[in-house]
Order: C-alpha cells, then sequence, then structure tokens
DNA sequence: CTTGACACCGAACAGGTGTTCGTGTTAGAA
DNA sequence: TTCTAACACGAACACCTGTTCGGTGTCAAG
C-alpha cells in the first residue's frame, strides 16, 4: 500500500523533477512549476500527487507555504542524486580480502554492477589524484604476510585493477615460483625485474618476467588503529 | 568599495538569517521572512540591502520569483556553515612533521582559529569511529625513523592530542631516556610500561612511567603511494 | 548652506502560489 | 451491472511575494 516502489507514472516524474530542480536551482520548485514540467496541466493534480508522496513518506510538506516542499531521506536514497553530486566523496568497493597464499580476487568488484550497498570505503577525491575512480577497488589484509611491505594485518589498501606496471609503482603481484601475492615496488631492469619491499631495511628480490603477474596498483594504503 | 568584509549591521544580519534558513528549511526565505527575522519593517529595505550583498558578491538573485535568493560560495566561504554541516566529512588541520628526534609538535594546531585556508586532510568521518574531530591533528612522517611502528617516510598520521593512554592504544611517546619520539602500542602493566612496535616480528621494550609523555593517539596512517 | 550619496520607510500594485471545490474518467471488486 | 477508489481536470479564491515609487533622515563634501 504504501510501497514507494510502486509509483504512479506521474508520481515518479515530480519526484525525478522536485529531486533535479533542487539540485540545480537551490530551491523546491512550485506547484505549477512541477506542473509543467511533468505535463499536467492542473495544480490539484499536483497537489493530490504530492499528498500521496507524502502518504508514502517520500516528500515533506509545509502548508500554506511557497516551495514549502522537501524530500525525505528516504526519497533521496531512493534517487540518491543530490549526495552523491555534491560530494567530492569517492566510494569504492571493498572487493575482499588480500591474503600472500592466494592471487587478487576482483571478481566482486566487476559483478558488482548496480550500487549494491555493500560494504565500500569513502574518500576525499582529493586525497587520492586519480582522474579515473570507476576502476579502484579495495582489499583487506589478512594476516601478517604483506609486513615486509609496511603493511599490516587489518589495513586497507586500495589498489587499481591494471595487468602491466611502470618502475616505481607499488603493484600486487603473483609470484608463480612460490605462488604468493605480495605487494612492492615494480622495477624492471634490463631483463629482469627487481622487486623492492617497502621497508627500506629489506633486500629486494629479482625474478624472471614470466615469474611475474601484476595484478593491481597500490594507489593508497590506510590503517585504523582507534 | 565592494570589499566583502564591510558590511552593515542588517547586512550581516541577513546574511546570517539567510544562510540559518536554508539550513533549517532547506529552501531560501522571502523578503519579508527576512525582514521579520532582522526587525526591518519595509521590504523595500531588504530589497536595498539585497542589491547590495548582490554587488559585493555574497548573494544571488533571480527576479521576480519567489525566493529566489541564493548564498554565493564565497558568502558560503565567509560563513561556512552549509559546506561542513552538508557533508560528511572531516577537515583535519596538518599540524606539521613529526620526527623521531623531536616532540610532537601541536602548536599550530592550537593557534589555528579561523580557518586559515591551510594544508588539510579530509576524511570521511565514517572511517574513523571519533566522537569529536576537532581535537584531531595530521602529521607527516619523516624520515624512516617509524620503520619499526610501520610507519614510512611520507606516510601521514592523524592523531587526537591527549596525554593519557589506554592499554591497546597507538599512542605517540616522547622518551626521556633516549630523546626520542615513537609510535607504539602502550600497556601499562604493574609498575612499569611496555611499548609494543606495530610490527609483529619486532621486540617491545619496557620503560618507567616517569620516562613516556604521551603526546598523543594514532587514530588512522594514511600512505599515498601513487 | 547646498548637494548628493546612502540608508530607510510605508504603501500600493501586479502577478505568483497553495488551496479548495465540483466534476469526469478508468479499472477492479462485489 | 453497480460501486468504490484512484487519478485527473479546470476554475475560482485568498493570500503570498517581489517590485516600484514617493518620501524622510543622516552625513560628509563642495
Amino acid at each position: 500500500m504504501s510501497d514507494p516502489t510502486d509509483l504512479s507514472t506521474n508520481q515518479r516524474n515530480i519526484l525525478e523533477f522536485v529531486s533535479q530542480y533542487i539540485q540545480r536551482k537551490g530551491r523546491p520548485p512550485t506547484i505549477r512549476e512541477i506542473g509543467e514540467a511533468t505535463d499536467i496541466s492542473s495544480t490539484s493534480v499536483v497537489t493530490y500527487n504530492l499528498s500521496k508522496l507524502r502518504e508514502k513518506g517520500l516528500v515533506d510538506r509545509e502548508p500554506d507555504v511557497s516551495r514549502g516542499l522537501r524530500l525525505t531521506e528516504r526519497a533521496e536514497e531512493l534517487f540518491g542524486l543530490a549526495v552523491e553530486q555534491l560530494s567530492n566523496m569517492v566510494r569504492i568497493p571493498m572487493a575482499g580480502d588480500i591474503v600472500a597464499s592466494e592471487p587478487v580476487e576482483i571478481g566482486s568488484a566487476d559483478t558488482n554492477l548496480g550500487y549494491d550497498e555493500e560494504d565500500a570505503v569513502e574518500l576525499s577525491r582529493s586525497m587520492l589524484d586519480a582522474p579515473r575512480t570507476d576502476d579502484l577497488f579495495a582489499l583487506r589484509v589478512r594476516g601478517d604476510s604483506m609486513i615486509d611491505a609496511m603493511v599490516n594485518d587489518g589495513d586497507i589498501v586500495i589498489m587499481r585493477q591494471q595487468t602491466t606496471a611502470r618502475n616505481g609503482e607499488m603493484v600486487a603481484v603473483w609470484l608463480t615460483p612460490s605462488d604468493t601475492t605480495t605487494l612492492k615496488y615494480f622495477y624492471y631492469e634490463g631483463d629482469q625485474i627487481r622487486l623492492q619491499p617497502a621497508n627500506p631495511t629489506m633486500d629486494a628480490i629479482y625474478v624472471e618476467p614470466a615469474e611475474v603477474t601484476v595484478q593491481g596498483k597500490v594507489m593508497m594504503v590506510l590503517r585504523n588503529t582507534s
């Protein structure tokens, strides 16, 4: 009955228009502005549908006040326009865990088409100077196997999915000889690859190009100690 | 002439009221609502002052439209209301560097009264479960002296200013015997204090309570590798 | 003193705006 | 078929709202 999903065409149009109008103009629209935008000739029809939307908890109205119209949080969630556009935050999905004994699993990041309201990390866009953010994903580190990369159990690494690496980039690599995943600085030197641990007190290892598979570039490491 | 700092009392009141009204009601006020709130009896006076504010680039008006009033970004910066409340982001000032050879310097964080538009770190409020965020500050790590705390050169640590610590918290401590600042997990054990490095492969050190000065709690560590 | 800029006042006007009422249409239940 | 609820239409009304205009007072420059 009051299920917000079953809306008439008019009601859906109204909701969408109001959301866009507020975002664009910074103020709610009038009854007649709604009517014009949604091809409703009569103001009473707009009023009628607004009262229906109010019953469904999607809008809020202040009586006898011009533009006394407001979208409920619930409606903003359904449309998700205002929040997303307004803030310069990046929502990075948590793709799973990263462990030394398995390759990086990026499956859940690929299959994630619609927003699943799943686990995610929110970052300010200014924190990572990345032109694109849709190919980023986050992994939670399990175990102490990454300590030579200065990454601890429970840390979160923000990664970009890519199969190649440039010199100096920190990447997640899969080493076929030892069947392990590690985070290392990548340097291509002549005929072999130098993998340098982030910890400056530790020594680099040298491997053949055929033995390494780049699985992503490490953009950032987050450690929450509180 | 068009200096935004020299505003009449009326203009200042109007600006403040409009800002609060928009934030509270989600729509701009009418001319008469502004007049009532600021004790201006005539609508023309409000119009007059609004046109003055428009000349100074603080408000924007759409003619012949009810509530066709908007605050400029410049005005929002001056008042700093809308932006701050709207986004769930936390702005943490960069207080300086942290090095092993000196105590933590929090001076610049204290003397920072007005927003100096200085260097800062912006984080999603959901990332650090801290009830208060006004006593947080950020420090950039210089040198390799913190590697036993799994913190690298160039990393940024988010800290809360406090002089006491509870067991299990990671804190920045100043050790008087060696005159060094380090980041360690803090454990009070009977008559002495155990300071445990974050790196699980390293051993703890034990010190007398008189030898340590807690300078802050480490809330988060950020490492940007891109 | 006169002038002009500045700030303010009160009133009136035209159009904007939410509300209400009577009526018509359609689809589905009884 | 009849009835009910949902949806839609147009008109009228009362109030809201931005604009405009003539007028007042203050104050510094000429």
